[in-house]
RNA sequence: GGCCCCGUCGUCUAGCGGCCAAGGACAUCGCCCUCUCAAGGCGAAGACACGGAUUCGAAUUCCGUCGGGGCCA
């Protein structure tokens, strides 16, 4: 076998989902293991649920992730077009092959003649697939259902024996060909099915590994027989296991965020959902959890991937993005940060440089405790807002003591007292007043956080009296005290 | 309903006949650090679905049951 070719065939039909960005790493880490080529493909034969916008968005999350491909839109190829849409005549040619070769023949039952017969049969405990009623169809019988405006679908018939699918994670799977009906590959519309365009694609793209969702491996027997009966080569198959919610069902939008955008705006990091999908079904050894992209190419196999379906875990995720986000440098965190500063208007849309100053500020001292980038704006709000919203246990639990005036006006006065207030001397000055008025810091630094920030959870306390900076400390310290 | 896939801690997994009284990671709990929260460090708890068979020996092989998922529309 040559060169590696695979491919990412998705029908754009919504956003890339979990699911699918596995898929398509999973691909991507193969080929560029291999130093083969990927090949983006948009098949959106279904017209009903196409769009093109979807296709975008596919291509969007695609970019995003960093996954990059070879062929496809876009970036052109010498196997196109890449959208199955315009491939109908290639289709229809290859229909029409079969049709002479006696492989397949016209069906004038109509889809509730067909559900009927289904129906029968499942109650009769056979199996639903068709029952082969056109397969010896006359000529004239054919002239006269047509006679009746009846228009065909075309449909491959099955032979009998068995059809064994050699595949790279699961061994071989052998399917009995009497539970496979004769099936259509050319819609009365003239749209190919699924099993067949994917076929005649495969193929003429000379795909050499098909690495796809466990839910194909049931339809790959029916692509085996076109393949053969077209005498094409027969492509390597790998069939992943599929992606589950926490209900181990088909994981889908009622188990939360599950596209890709979504986890773009919450501020996760292409890296880390690399990173973390990476996992979901593949494994290096017993210890490693974090892989950069390059590792994950030169250590990704396809016998390393698990048979068994996994259930998404939101925690880990997030657990890895945290990892990531401490990992990356400041420059790069802080473009980030702006974008959900600005969205949320804490930032102006052309930031000033003393908002640029804040802004680093600020990231340096969360980067420790955030896990998504959005944590910047919940954690962070107070920095660039003075409408601060106090948390009403945070002040009750701490604002409300006895002592807290007192406190306050020394605090007050010894922070308008100095030129500016940078962390050092803040804590000099929280410190030597806690000595000399014998409590413990914490006594004195819990309500002040209150008073700042308006919550009793908070970076620690002297780095933010810094970047608030002494007008803003004195003037929040002096409106509690007004409130008290 | 038929067919197919899968079944190790709550979750992702390591394990491919003896190295396993089953290892790692997330989550959970405890302790340390500490101005709170994180981060970090240390520790605890926690699994081979069940039943047969093969074998000197089974998480690992085979069969069955049960469970989950998927496909056929």
């Amino acid at each position: 076998m040559g060169k590696v070719r695979v491919r990412f065939a998705p029908s754009p039909t919504g956003y890339l989902h979990v699911g699918g960005a596995r898929t398509v790493l999973f691909n991507w880490l193969f080929t560029r293991h291999a130093g083969g080529s990927l090949i983006l493909r948009i098949e959106d034969t279904d017209v009903e649920r196409s769009s093109e916008t979807s296709a975008d968005a596919i291509i969007d999350s695609m970019e995003w992730l960093g996954l990059d491909w070879d062929e496809g839109p876009i970036v052109g190829g010498d196997y196109g077009p890449y959208f199955q849409s315009q491939r109908l005549d290639i289709y229809r040619k290859y229909a029409d092959k079969l049709v002479k070769s006696g492989r397949a023949y016209p069906c004038y039952c109509t889809s509730e003649e067909l559900s009927e017969a289904r129906k029968v049969a499942m109650s009769q405990g056979r199996p639903p697939g068709y029952s082969g009623r056109c397969r010896g169809l006359s000529p004239e019988e054919r002239r006269s259902l047509e006679a009746e405006g009846r228009s065909p679908a075309l449909r491959f018939k099955v032979n009998e024996g068995q059809t064994i699918v050699k595949d790279l994670t699961r061994n071989e799977v052998v399917f009995g060909n009497e539970y496979i009906g004769d099936f259509v590959i050319l819609k009365s519309d003239g749209y190919p099915t699924y099993n067949f365009a994917v076929v005649v694609d495969d193929a003429l793209m000379e795909i050499t590994h098909v690495i796809r969702a466990d839910e194909h491996l049931p339809n790959t027997p029916k692509q085996i027989m076109i393949y053969k009966a077209l005498g094409f080569e027969l492509p390597e198959f790998a069939h992943v296991s599929m992606i589950l919610g926490k209900d181990k069902t088909k994981l889908s939008k009622r188990h939360g965020a599950t596209s890709i955008t979504q986890y773009r705006d919450l501020g996760y990091l292409p890296d880390a959902l690399i990173n973390y999908l990476a996992l979901l079904g593949w494994a290096y050894d017993d210890e490693q959890q974090i892989f950069s992209r390059e590792e994950l190419i030169e250590k990704f196999t396809l016998d390393k991937v698990s048979k068994n379906p996994a259930v998404f875990d939101s925690d880990k995720l997030l657990w890895m993005n945290g990892h990531y986000i401490r990992e990356t440098n400041d420059d790069t965190l802080i473009d980030y940060a702006l974008d959900h500063l600005i969205k949320a208007n804490l930032v102006s849309p052309r930031p000033t440089p003393e908002e640029l100053i804040k802004v680093r500020a600020v990231v340096v001292i969360l980067k420790e405790r955030i896990r998504t980038i959005s944590d910047i704006v919940t954690q962070g709000d107070f920095f660039f807002t003075e409408d601060i919203v106090y948390d009403k246990k945070a002040f009750d639990k701490f604002l409300t003591r006895d002592y807290v005036p007192e406190i306050f006006q020394v605090l007050k006065s010894r922070f308008e007292a100095v030129d500016s207030l940078d962390k050092e001397i803040a804590e000099k000055i929280i410190r030597g007043y806690a000595k000399e008025s014998k409590r413990k810091a914490g006594e004195i630094i819990h309500p002040l956080r209150v008073a700042l920030t308006g919550r009793s959870v908070s970076p620690g306390i002297f780095e933010i009296i810094e970047i608030l900076g002494k007008d803003t400390c004195v003037k929040r310290i002096g409106l509690v005290l007004t409130e008290l």
